[in-house]
DNA sequence: CGGCTGATGATCT
DNA sequence: GATCATCAGCCGG
């Protein structure tokens, strides 16, 4: 499979746009074992001034790698259980990201499967969590520049994104109205309920 | 399949 | 001490 890694130049400045923009892109994460890879198909968009978002309170210990550059990671952890990864958008100091919500898997599904306790492919990376859990996605991972070469980054391949959908966003309370959420259209690999897919 | 709920711990106040 | 950008497991239809 030929993967080519984006650059940050490439990856568009405006937040709603870079979450559109990742669908059908690849995510990449090289481990000693191997690669694992998987097709984005769905994102959610985090933005300045969002009550949403995890710098509308400020720059904390907790979120400054998303008040990082564009194209690095945030990574977070969930109901203390669950890791969630981002790409960090905008421009340094503004504070938006990209939540990577599922992906449909390419590379290293016997790694994923492991990883996940499961075998059904379907279900490796449906979710923000279920996809951090497949991917080993760790703290140790927030603030690293995805468009460089390193255990993860961002790359494209010769198949383009389907047909593009937009709903709100999953789980939130805040600003919940707002769509922001994008999916690719038809894919199993989304998460979220029926309603919010079509 | 859809709806509900407990688990679980880092983070901030 | 409250709040979560979630998930697995369980239950009813």
């Amino acid at each position: 499979m030929r993967i080519t890694r984006l650059t940050r130049a490439e990856l568009p400045v405006d937040t709603t746009e870079l979450a559109r923009f990742l669908i059908g892109k690849v995510v990449i994460r090289d481990l000693p074992e191997g690669r694992i890879s998987g097709r984005i198909v769905e994102t959610e968009a985090y933005l300045h001034g969002d009550a949403a978002a995890h710098s509308f309170i400020g720059e904390t210990p907790r979120n400054r790698s998303l008040f990082g550059e564009r194209g690095h990671a945030y990574v977070y952890v969930s109901y203390g259980i669950h890791r969630m990864l981002n790409v960090v958008g905008g421009s340094p100091g503004v504070g938006t990201g990209v939540l990577i919500r599922a992906a449909e898997p390419l590379e290293g599904i016997e790694l994923m499967q492991a990883r996940r306790g499961l075998s059904d492919v379907t279900d490796l990376a449906r979710g923000p969590g279920k996809l951090a859990q497949a991917f080993e996605i760790t703290l140790g991972l927030s603030d690293i520049d995805m468009t460089a070469e390193g255990p993860l980054w961002l790359g494209r391949i010769d198949r383009p994104a389907g047909e593009i959908g937009v709903s709100v966003r999953i789980g939130i309370t805040k600003e919940a109205d707002r769509p922001l959420r994008f999916y690719e259209r038809g894919s199993k690999f989304v998460s979220g309920r029926k309603v919010l897919n079509i």
